[in-house]
DNA sequence: CGTCGAATTGATGTCATTCAACTACAGTGG
DNA sequence: CCACTGTAGTTGAATGACATCAATTCGACG
């Protein structure tokens, strides 16, 4: 069982006791993946949210033309997964997998729902989570309506300045809903101004 | 008091007992706007959520050229707010007015945490209604990641059919993140390809 | 009936896409 | 160790989708 992340993640962050731990674990699986391996599969059911300890996921989808869209990445102490699915018993919507090797903790909703009757701290910071995470995607909403893809670019280095590094160009493009290309001169353009990430 | 709407929405869908909506109206509170009132300005704070029992509201930033973008609408039984304003303290990135004559009853995060107390259920669909909304905003930035114009709008026609009646056609197309003449194009299109929306 | 904002239409412009070519580099197998 | 292959990234030219600007029509309301 390796979860020390997570295990520091929910005791800091989420104020959780050791002793509480202690008696969650049951509810706890962890599985390591190799970079490009899928966890979920669009039309499969997910039964869990996952917890990244290490490594990087993102969350996708497929349009008829088979381009990606990428909507969201998951770095280490961020959560991913198919909400509709795990909650609404619907197929995913979305296809997860892993754009480096990585460390995952499954957490279920019988681990939410027993974390959060064991510590009152932490279901008010899993309340946290949750508005925290819809204040964030409706704030991406707003940038693509209407935002220049210049301007997404510079959002998602001010957001994510380390996932720059870590994530290939083209998928940064297909985040942003631009394409490879597009970001490409995008970069180029800002270089010529200049400008300067790190 | 006017919330017989929010109280049979909560009865029904919430599975709140009579005797316990009763224990919770002393945190409730209703008030009336009319067409066209700001309800929540950018930069206030934003002290709760507001279920709309009547009329139709909407939340929108404004970018630097004065160019609206609307993240949200909300007609009868839906929530609307900004959260990062309510459980952050944050001043409000979004403004909420309203589209016509409403009714809106406040619904605090305390009134949230005492109905949770009282009522499992309550929780359980709370739970859901958070979860729902995630899901649905995660859809709508993959559809604006990449859809066309006219796929947007014949998505937001299978989702709000009712709202293509109430709204002006301008606001809908700030919604999809295009121009009102582009709309008008992208219709006149659809009707020269025959569509017929009803 | 006149006014004002919403919606349509046309002409033109701009930004991003598409398609294609080319470079750079990493991984593979001889 | 080097050729072969495949993928990422860049660049250019042409196209396309939507935006912008301007003019006109439509319709609601005073």
């Amino acid at each position: 069982m390796e979860c020390e992340t997570f295990q520091s993640y929910i005791m800091n962050r989420g104020g959780v006791t050791q002793s509480q731990f202690n008696e969650l674990t049951p509810f706890l699986r962890s599985e390591a993946f190799s970079k490009g391996e899928v966890l979920l599969q669009q039309g499969e059911t997910c039964k869990a949210s996952m917890f990244v300890e290490k490594g990087l996921l993102r969350a996708y989808t497929l349009d008829e033309s088979g381009k990606e869209h990428i909507v969201q990445f998951a770095p280490e102490n961020w959560f991913i997964g198919d909400r509709g699915s795990i909650y609404f018993n619907d197929l995913s919507y979305f296809i997860i997998d892993s754009i480096e090797d990585a460390e995952v903790v499954f957490i279920t909703d019988e681990f939410i729902e027993k974390a959060s009757e064991l510590s009152t701290s932490f279901r008010k910071f899993n309340k946290k989570l949750l508005h925290n995470h819809i204040q964030h995607l409706q704030k991406r909403i707003d940038l693509l309506l209407g935002a220049s893809a210049e301007k997404r670019y510079l959002n998602f280095i001010e957001l994510y300045p380390d996932l720059l590094l870590r994530v290939p160009q083209w998928m940064i493009a297909s985040y942003l809903g631009i394409t490879p290309e597009s970001l490409s001169r995008v970069r180029k353009s800002l270089a010529d101004k200049n400008f300067k990430p790190y």
